[in-house]
DNA sequence: CGGCATCGTAAGAAATTTGTAAGAAATCAG
DNA sequence: CTGATTTCTTACAAATTTCTTACGATGCCG
């Protein structure tokens, strides 16, 4: 069996000796790093598999040090974060990252969902993108040649349209506020009053809905967000 | 295996002491107290994972030291109460309370409800986050995508609904008094008068229950607040 | 330069949610 | 039973959020 390598950065001692032992107890090596600019030369120079990165760490905190490892490689990071009243508010700030879990985490949680994250390898230890092919009730979108079907026939998105629409299918079911979505597609800041996302989505539903005013894939959550139907 | 710190108090020595054995039999350690302010005492000095209060005691009682409690932190309480006819109205008074047990009680239930409460506690002796999805009798709450499904079938409810709902579920059984529910969901005081709540439990209740007069879910206890039954 | 596609903004319309008030109904205490 | 208290119910108006449309800016390509 594959042997992963994964790197572990908090500034607190206990955390990351503790996910050390988890980890180790599942057959995986572990770097530790107390700082993300320490977790970045690690990366550098060691084959890493997988990066839990702390949200709040002196110097380079963790959505920097995701912005960095983004600008360069694809590996997959799981945020790790405090548990906070505004769970969705931290969900936004974790753009670029794979996945997230709340500080006080359950080990059971963290190794079952370090482990999600390297099923995506190969045993040939090579990064597996995720799914090309998504389908959802007739509705196909291909990463690899960035298309959409929608009941055989294609549709032609724009870029940006199709960012959005790739967001949303990828994590179904889920919902997105404007302000995620905004953060995850155009990798900004997002100003409250921009109705740009608003106009986006009314754009998607005008070529993927059949009657854009009763949308069948891409629904509204109010108050909330946008999600796509499982 | 993880040593829990278990904090007894009752002002009746023969309670405190057959407690105290059935817990160290199940290889936690046992602080005692006599009564509510004792206990508060050892509360800011020890490390304590679950505190068993008996309502009945003198000076600070098991529900005014409850509210204390609960004034700044968020740790298990397992409420003793004598029978009564009247069982109602003593779960009633058990605001705050994660469970309760009625005296004369059988020394495994006490452990095996003391060990329910434990068991929210990860290796790390940090209390858990709750589960993503949480179920109870055909209805179920998935905090990470925000629905609620009952019977299957989803149900939508706006966002203020759904924080109601998400306290509530997230300690069924608890009971919460409207003032409690308003300033956790608005977080902003409470002026009494305010009818609020009661209008959004309505809606909640117009949504979930089959018959909103005769709710299933989302019970009054009256005088005190709401809850989900357990 | 002209034509075309894409994008962001603004502004008003439409839809949904939310709080309030007022009276009805249920429950409790004596 | 009676009056007091608490919760329930309904309707409506205000506030908020989303939708829709149109327009101008920008950039690409020939």
């Amino acid at each position: 069996m594959q042997k992963y390598n994964v790197l572990v950065a908090d500034d607190e001692p206990e955390i990351r000796n503790a996910i050390e032992i988890y980890l180790k107890n599942e057959n995986m090596n572990v770097f530790k790093a107390s700082h993300g600019l320490e977790a970045l030369d690690i990366l550098e120079k060691e084959d890493i598999h997988l990066i839990i990165l702390d949200v709040m760490m002196p110097g380079l905190d963790g959505i920097q040090t995701t912005f960095k490892i983004r600008e360069s490689r694809n590996i997959p990071i799981l945020m790790l974060s405090a548990k906070s009243e505004d769970t969705d508010k931290i969900l936004g700030l974790t753009v670029g990252a794979d996945d997230y879990l709340c500080k006080p985490f359950n080990p059971l949680e963290l190794t079952a969902r370090a482990k999600s994250q390297l099923r995506r390898y190969t045993h040939l230890g090579h990064y597996k993108a995720s799914e090309d092919e998504i389908e959802v009730r007739g509705l196909v979108l291909n990463k690899r040649s960035k298309t959409v079907l929608v009941d055989q026939e294609e549709v032609r998105l724009t870029a940006t349209e199709y960012k959005i629409l790739e967001l949303l299918i990828e994590h179904r079911g889920r919902v997105f506020s404007i302000e995620e979505i905004y953060e995850k597609v155009w990798k900004e800041p997002y100003f409250n009053g921009e109705n740009t996302v608003a106009v986006h989505v009314r754009r998607i539903r005008e070529k993927i809905e059949i009657n854009p005013r009763e949308p069948k894939y891409l629904k509204v959550v109010w108050g909330i967000g946008y999600k796509i139907e499982k």
